[in-house]
DNA sequence: TAGATACCTTATAG
DNA sequence: ACTATAAGGTATC
């Protein structure tokens, strides 16, 4: 077992541990005292969590927490660089922040969960959890995704505990459907099945995407079943990021049609080009993030 | 090509 | 208690 510390101090912005995994980026982290999503409050203040990380195709378990002044975390392997990545720790918050626009609302929403960084999943596990995301709460998702580790996953032994692996895709790809609806996935089960299937089979690869213009990555992601540009655009921000990314969720067209009327313009991709433009551009997923975790954290009325 | 509708399942609101 | 509604939408017609 290896072992670290890493000074919030040297993170540009600090870092808010708790927002950056149970903010509804990522399903693939758990929370050890089984709290997670309980509340909104700073409850989760030192509560370890932990995820699996393919490392030259092994599966590997990283533990981290927040304590005072520091992220301490302790791995299967040496995971400093691996956390960095993880969750976006290399990020110029300060700097990201000074690119978005000065509404109260988002001022607001940056001043509530400061430190929040973007993750960055690995871009399978990104793919099945956000197919999964249709029509579903945040606590759900998460439950589906533990679900699909338990039945699928391969185990890691580690530090006297038995941890499991965020499955491959030939793991979920020889799943049944009927598999998957036991998990409580609903229409989403074949939606996984398939575009497994298409990643197992090589027809298709969702890291190709890397390296891609921002619209040509994502519309090479909706080639997968179950995903369609909002989708596609989460992929592409917690997962590959793309920073400009900006998912119009249920939430951000509400935003939109309380904050930021002119950018309806009826379709997915102008009103997405609108958006992105008036968040910022570049960073302006990261706003989104800010802006989707205040409101529906019940920041502000909406 | 734009618009309407069905779709699994569960938690919460009324 | 019981029904309606909504949940980080997509596929299909």
């Amino acid at each position: 077992m290896e072992r670290g510390r890493i000074d919030v101090e040297s993170l540009a912005g600090g870092i808010d541990l708790q927002a950056t995994v149970e903010s509804g980026q990522s399903y693939l982290w758990d929370r050890e005292d089984g709290r997670m999503y309980e509340t909104t409050a700073a409850s989760g203040g030192e509560a370890w969590y932990w995820t699996t990380v393919r490392v030259d195709g092994d599966p590997e378990v990283v533990r981290v927490r927040q304590t005072d002044g520091t992220l301490e975390w302790a791995a299967s392997f040496d995971a400093a660089d691996t956390l960095h990545t993880l969750l976006g720790l290399d990020d110029d918050l300060p700097a990201i922040r000074a690119t978005a626009p000065g509404d109260s609302v988002v001022e607001e929403a940056y001043d509530a969960y400061w430190g929040m960084r973007i993750v960055r999943d690995a871009a399978f596990p990104s793919l099945i959890s956000f197919i999964c995301s249709a029509q579903m709460r945040v606590a759900r998702i998460h439950g589906m995704q533990q679900a699909l580790r338990r039945e699928f996953g391969e185990p890691v032994e580690f530090d006297g505990g038995t941890y499991r692996a965020f499955p491959t895709p030939e793991a979920l790809s020889g799943a049944s459907e009927a598999d998957l609806r036991e998990l409580s996935l609903g229409y989403r089960a074949p939606y996984v099945k398939r575009s497994a299937e298409m990643v197992a089979d090589g027809e298709a690869d969702p890291d190709a995407a890397r390296g891609m213009a921002y619209e040509d990555a994502r519309e090479h992601l909706t080639q997968f079943v179950g995903v369609g540009e909002k989708v596609a655009d989460c992929i592409l921000l917690f997962s590959l990021g793309y920073l400009e990314a900006v998912p119009l969720d249920t939430w951000i067209r509400t935003t939109i049609a309380e904050f930021y009327p002119d950018c309806e313009r009826g379709n997915y991709v102008d009103t997405s080009r609108s958006i992105r433009e008036t968040l910022g551009g570049e960073y302006a997923g990261y706003t989104q993030t800010y802006l989707f975790h205040y409101l529906r954290s019940g920041g502000r009325e909406l």
